[in-house]
DNA sequence: GAATTATAAATGTATATACAAATAATGTAA
DNA sequence: TTACATTATTTGTATATACATTTATAATTC
């Protein structure tokens, strides 16, 4: 039984719409869970995993770190430090935008793309299995998340 | 228009699976940084108000550090560091369990109750706002979420 | 009862989030 | 062209997560 109230030990909730942000901030955590689990041998964060994904899907591009910032999922998040500790690993190249020395133009590396595809396909398994629900159900929930940022 | 293709501005999704777990993920980052900004004014952060609400719980019965860790919404939090930040603000009083002495008895101070009482309404109120869905889907988004971690 | 094992809590360290502030380069208006 | 505002990025600092280790106490086994 995977109820929230026995995962967290609460009886009851106000209504519905609180007892969602409970359930999905909880939700969170056990994917979240998972992923670390997924990414330790690699020693990649999610994060950190999520930023290569956003340069690659930039085919061959470069990308400044405020377009990366704006597709991370956390905008809160702080893109500059995480694309310096991909540069130390060797997963991209950080070089000066000549038409704007304000910018930094971010390159995913060939070390980096090889590791995104090992990890992109481990991810996909992954999240396949950890998401106990049928397509259908799934769709609805896509759809639930969508409106309910609405 | 919320739909996750727009929000990170990417076209498309290996499954509704994998859709899903970066749409729970964003929506996630979506609820923390509205109840962020909802706790700024009174000095406490949403893990330190989740604890609060975990010790109020109790009905006045001190509750130990790992009991409070089993109730928390992230699992890998760290409850004995939370517990200390309260204790600081004075919400919360600390004391050695007299019948085993590696435990911490941990209880809400009178103060700690008068902020939780503020802090409540309007967490909730605020969740009834930024959660953008019928009744309905509400406890529908709740069965799938319950279900997705079964 | 001494040695071992198990448990509760605290601590150490790395990573990330949250948000303010600093720095640097560009754009614009006087 | 100087002054001012804007934008891109970095940096500073506090909080929290993740996970391993340490410390103290209790329970057990010999």
């Amino acid at each position: 039984m995977g109820k929230i109230e026995d995962a967290i030990q609460q009886k009851e909730f106000k209504d519905p719409f609180n007892k969602a942000v409970v359930n999905l901030l909880y939700t969170h955590s056990y994917l979240v869970t998972s992923q670390n689990s997924l990414f330790k041998p690699y020693d990649i964060s999610p994060e950190q995993y999520n930023v290569l994904r956003i340069l690659r899907g930039q085919n061959g591009k470069p990308t400044t770190v405020s377009s990366i910032q704006d597709r991370m999922l956390n905008k809160m998040s702080n893109a500059s430090r995480l694309v310096e500790k991909l540069k130390l690993k060797g997963w991209v190249k950080r070089t000066e935008c000549p038409s704007d020395r304000r910018q930094v133009d971010v390159l995913i590396t060939d070390e980096g793309l090889e590791l995104l595809k090992t990890l992109e396909k481990l991810v996909e398994e992954s999240n396949i299995r950890v998401v106990n629900l049928e397509v259908e159900e799934a769709i609805q929930l896509n759809e639930l998340l969508d409106k309910l940022r609405g």
